[in-house]
DNA sequence: CATGAATGAGGTTTCATTCAT
DNA sequence: TATGAATGAAACCTCATTCAT
């Protein structure tokens, strides 16, 4: 009941943020959908910019343990590009609040992007960087790159927003399979 | 002269919207960047909202009519699938920041965007349905379109921000047939 | 134990109202430079101005006490003159706080200095009229009381920024010696 | 008409900072006082502070330049310590808020203040230890500072209180001369 | 057409004080 | 006694918009 609040601050302002963009969403807006009022926020934090970076590092953090421990598990190239596209739509579909936020954060505030460790864009990078180098991915990886991230995204809006259909799961396993044939097994140069 | 200030105020309006965000560039900002007054603006425009939605109604409008133009043109659906897309390229590299600001106005306005009619997003929407349609594109269209506008909005990002390199023509024109080739000759069910 | 508590918060309070001003210190300030919590504070006191009241209560009857004494002690208006002008600056070195608060508080809140009893300044004042009534005086009492007083004041300051150097014990000799000195000796009308 | 208010916000700031003290005093009660909105204000200062830092700047320079005009004109040490007495006094009585808040600045902000050149203090300083050096004063600089300050700071204070009473000219001489007397004359070590 | 001062609503933040525990 | 979350008023500041000139 105590550290509640605090958490239920992060929600709603997560919530919110994602919904209706940060500077567009005020304090008193994030107080209201607590049901607290605007001063108690700032027994818990110090600012707006701080929930606004604490949220990022928070779900960025989270979204990149996951792909950490799945690229540690798998053993092909082919089950670790697959399973991290997958991780990253599962995150995406749990917590659409969050993913959305992500992007918003990286689009508004690329700047600052520098300042956290832990961003998942960088292993996934990596990963295709590394397959790259192998010979596995033809593809040249800045291109692989930009079809992966792009359509990870687009994939999770159109899912948002019904024009792609289907259960969650299978939509995942599509996206994941897609990808692969298309940057991998169409061996392009 | 008297059009020329007005162009000024929507020239500056849209750098500084694609640069900052909307809700972060003050009418303050835009009159300054343009050498005129704040109360000048309003003699051009009824509102910040005025501008913001001519900004996105005048890019939007051009996209449109050159993709429709690529469109008639093209004989075959290789060829308008590969012109449409060196068209968005063509002009996301040549106005970055309309080609950022239509971005940011359907991250954040993806509401009011039903309010316009010539939304770029559809005739290329359209294009893919029909290519499917006609078993030229086995891939689902909607996760068809989901790689292409994807991939588009990141080969952008990446070349302006250097992780892709080389001369913009040809980005567009590998772009064009990376995409060709996933989605098409690679054919996948 | 509890009376502790109490003290603490008035020393606190004390040295940060002196440090910083009465108004830009908060009562947070002062709980967490005593340990405790804002709440806490309320339950030894019933605002912040009763710890601004209390402390220049305390303080100034401190000194006026010791004024009393050293006045009642004294044989010569001399060894009195002298003697006060020691004790000034005998507290504003020991307490220095204390001395800077009460000057503060003197000019921030005049008004509510009649409020009290036992103000220093009075016994100053008093001495110096009666030595002026009785003949030892020339100087007029207004202008003596204004060398005097803005003295005491300056010499602590002084003292403290490092502008006057030397032994404390030196420097209240010194200036006391310096004041009969200018005032009496030099029979000025 | 236009430049006035500008003006304006500085005086009434002037006004009420020198009576009721900085903190003490809000952006509100100016804007009362010069009969605008909060909001106006800020199209003259960028903030609160610009108005503390600007009114010290303008006020300090002010006395600034009249006593370095006097030193300039006076021929002997003589004249030329009881004319700063005299100019110190001069500015005190006909800008009393003006003087009261420099004081206060100079105590509430004491690191702030080497941020400006163009303190009256300064030239005061050099004006002792110069006389100090050449053998007319045999009284120690930093004594010699301290009541000088400290009386003038008294004189003015209780002149306004109407603890010292006369016309305002008999003030300034009278002060000058026992200082004078007080601090060269009766030759002390 | 343009200026630039002003408004007024609303934003972020601060803080003395209260209160349930 | 003490905690610390919460309140509520008020502080500073921002900004789209209006308006007299």
């Amino acid at each position: 009941m105590v550290a509640r609040t605090r958490d239920l601050i992060l929600e709603e302002a997560l919530r919110l943020f994602s919904e209706k963009g940060i500077k567009e969403t005020t304090i008193r807006d994030i107080a209201r959908a607590v049901g607290i009022t605007e001063g108690a926020i700032y027994r818990h934090f110090e600012s707006k910019d701080q929930i606004v970076y604490e949220l990022f590092e928070k779900y960025s953090s989270q979204l990149y343990e996951s792909i950490e421990k799945v690229l540690k598990k798998a053993r092909t190239r082919e089950e670790q590009f697959k399973k991290v596209v997958i991780t990253f739509l599962d995150f995406a579909f749990k917590k659409p609040d969050a993913f959305r936020y992500l992007n918003i954060f990286h689009y508004l505030r690329s700047r600052e992007v520098k300042k956290f460790k832990h961003i998942p864009f960088l292993l996934l990078k990596e990963l295709i960087v590394g397959m790259h180098a192998e010979g596995v991915l033809k593809t040249e990886p800045e291109y692989a790159l930009a079809v992966v991230t792009g359509t990870l995204e687009r994939v999770f809006l159109y899912k948002s927003m019904g024009i792609i259909k289907g259960r969650k799961s299978k939509v995942k396993e599509r996206t994941a399979q897609l990808l692969w044939r298309s940057l991998v097994e169409c061996s392009q140069s």
